[in-house]
DNA sequence: TCTCCTCTGGAACGTCGTTCCAACGTAGCT
DNA sequence: AGCTACGTTGGAACGACGTTCCAGAGGAGA
């Protein structure tokens, strides 16, 4: 058997394994699999690579880097939060495997980029220095456990049919619960069949940003809802 | 081969299994070890659970229903809404194996539970009815999203030694980290070294129903820090 | 007593992550 | 040029897992 010319490299394995994921989702990825696509034997990719933990949180890595890569420097601040939360909102959206991967621990190599990039935001705003490490990390687990819900919720539904008709189905399946041990749920069914996740999650940082601004009234209002 | 002399239920498998995730993790969860627990085979346990998927989400669903158990009736409706989420938080940080399960999506059969126990705090609080849905949601996100991530933090850390061990080696590297690159994480290592995650997370809610409050500034302010 | 039918539990299947190792090819030395 | 040492390859094999299969035990009804 004829051995490959050029050797393999981390980086090739891994942005390979991104292709993977892309293509065939979190269980997509094998490493026969992914020793087919490299034309080699899963005993090859082991000599870059300790595991598949960490294969994936390197493809995690690259993903989130790539997001985070062009800090926004136009607009309000308050618009630059929206623009780096989105950032990692839509990545999350595209690559949805990387929702079980953000869950596990396992990023916290790649969490100074994140909490840099949303962290200089922060500053701008104009919160006092002593709130600067909670309001951070507050936004932060606002904006990934949002993503990650939204992914999740993306691979669920549409198995059933279209959208619209799972996001009916659900609604009207509130709107008939019991009136009173779902007194709640049931009235809000029209608002679950008419949402957008994107309008939804953006009103989420608009309702932080609203608390940040109510922490330090002195200095002005956040923008808009 | 004696023959059990009670028969197996869904809820005594569901139980068993809670047990073994608790005491051995989400990786320790193994037909083949619930079975032996349960003193029988693999094959009788599918007669009544489709698949793993199914058990897992079964003992999410067991463990999120006894946190949202009993719903809290006194106090102002701000501290209803800090009693429900820290409900939510604690019983996460006690079952971490609950984090890979609530990113799947899996849970959305859990969801009306939450939905409606944070939504009559959310009512409660005199939120337009408009804005029901997206409120509820938003704050739904936010707690199980730094539930979640509590959860993974707490399962990375203490490989290396106890937990302020750990802190100040993070905070010290943050703080030798190049100033320009890195000009916002270096200054909040400190707060990193002295931070405690229950009250980050309430801090978290504090900021989101300031937020709340400045959407509907003619009633009145949040309380709290 | 006979006959279903529910339920049991052990054996077996295919796939996965991972380990092992014989062999290939190059770099450096003699 | 020949030899050796080492980094790297890639296929085979291992153990564990989720799941399926099925022979048969036990009780309820005729």
């Amino acid at each position: 058997m004829p051995r490959r010319s050029e050797s393999l490299s981390r980086e090739q394995i891994v942005s390979t394994a991104v292709g993977i994921l892309d293509a065939a989702g979190a269980g997509g990825l094998t490493f026969r699999v992914l020793a087919e696509r490299l034309a080699t034997g899963p005993g090859a990719i082991y000599w870059h690579v300790a595991n598949k933990d960490e294969l994936l949180t390197a493809a995690t890595d690259a993903v989130v880097a790539r997001a985070l890569a062009e800090e926004p420097a136009s607009g309000s601040p308050e618009d630059r939060v929206r623009a780096v939360a989105l950032g990692l909102f839509d990545a999350v959206d595209q690559h949805p495997w990387m929702a079980a991967q953000l869950s596990t621990g396992t990023w916290q190599a790649t969490s100074p980029h994140v909490l840099e990039a949303v962290g200089r935001q922060v500053r701008a705003l104009g919160v006092p220095r002593a709130d600067w490490f909670v309001t951070t990390t507050v936004l932060i687990q606002y904006i990934l456990g949002a993503a990650v819900q939204n992914a999740a919720n993306a691979q669920a539904a549409p198995r059933v049919g279209s959208r619209g008709e799972f996001l009916d189905a659900v609604a009207t399946a509130w709107e008939e619960l019991d009136a009173e041990e779902w007194s709640f749920t049931r009235t809000i069914g029209d608002q679950m069949r008419h949402h957008d996740d994107r309008e939804q999650f953006l009103a989420g940082i608009d309702l932080a940003l609203r608390g940040i601004a109510a922490s330090r009234p002195q200095v002005r209002a956040a923008g808009g809802a």
